[in-house]
DNA sequence: CTTGACCCTGTACTATGGTACAGAGTGTAA
DNA sequence: TTACACTCTGTACCATAGTACAGGGTCAAG
């Protein structure tokens, strides 16, 4: 199978190359094989893993959660009651995030209607709808 | 008018008592009227800046973007034009947030679907849709 | 057969966002 | 009037998520 090395990689995911040593260290990607002299040789699924890594990061998901996302998966052992209620609290996570982001969307799109019609800036009502959190 | 203290602030808001130190410091709040001894008085206003922070902290914004968003209002002599910048990069912002997380949203919701209909936890397909970061 | 670009390990350092004292003063209620 | 809770400052410490060496080995091109 097609090996990569790990600056291949990083470059390939667009990460930087100390970052999967920590990752590694982190228990986020397994160990990879070696080359004969000790090189860290890594598969295309390491690389699909890494980019999980990254984008689950980019939607705010510390290491740790991110952890947690990748064991819900390929953990045989587990019951799947146990995985159903981790998803179910992931989903609920996720879905408050997206209610605040539409509430801030909302916001910020009125900001820019009014900025548009020439509205004088200290009129701009960034904080008002939002800093109750009501709706977050 | 009404003022609070740091403990009374802090309370209400939810936050450490020392994090709204750090906040001034930081120059996420101004800093508040002091009492003759030198006790900070904290208005229903800064309440309200608090909530905010913390609000957006929730949604993924670091303290340097939750400043920006914070200078988007009621700064009279920035011109509308540079508002109207700001505004729509972070709206863009959020929008790309919205989308990654509605991803992510979709695939635990698939996820739960096949865990509920016993499919055993080996065949979740978390990652899949999720790792090339095609719509993240 | 050397030179430059890579890889190895371990360790130290960084930024962000706090959190926890220590040592001092204040305010109030029994 | 004393005890306890609260405030002040400054400084030290913490976790998270890396990033940057130093001091060594490896490999491939010229």
């Amino acid at each position: 199978m097609k090996t990569m090395t790990r600056g291949e990689l990083a470059k390939e995911c667009g990460v930087n190359i100390e970052a999967l040593r920590y990752y590694e260290k982190r228990r986020l990607i397994d160990p990879p094989k070696r080359s004969e002299v000790g090189y860290r040789l890594y598969s295309k699924e390491d690389a699909a893993r890494i980019r999980f890594i990254r984008n689950a990061q980019k939607l705010g998901f510390t290491l740790n959660e991110i952890m947690e996302l990748l064991k819900l998966r390929v953990n045989k052992n587990e019951s799947c009651e146990s995985v159903l209620g981790k998803a179910q609290k992931k989903l609920n996570e996720v879905a408050q995030k997206i209610k605040g982001l539409k509430s801030m969307k909302k916001v910020l799109k009125q900001l820019i209607h009014q900025c548009k019609e020439s509205t004088p800036t200290s009129d701009c009502p960034i904080l008002g709808s939002f800093e109750s959190g009501r709706k977050l």
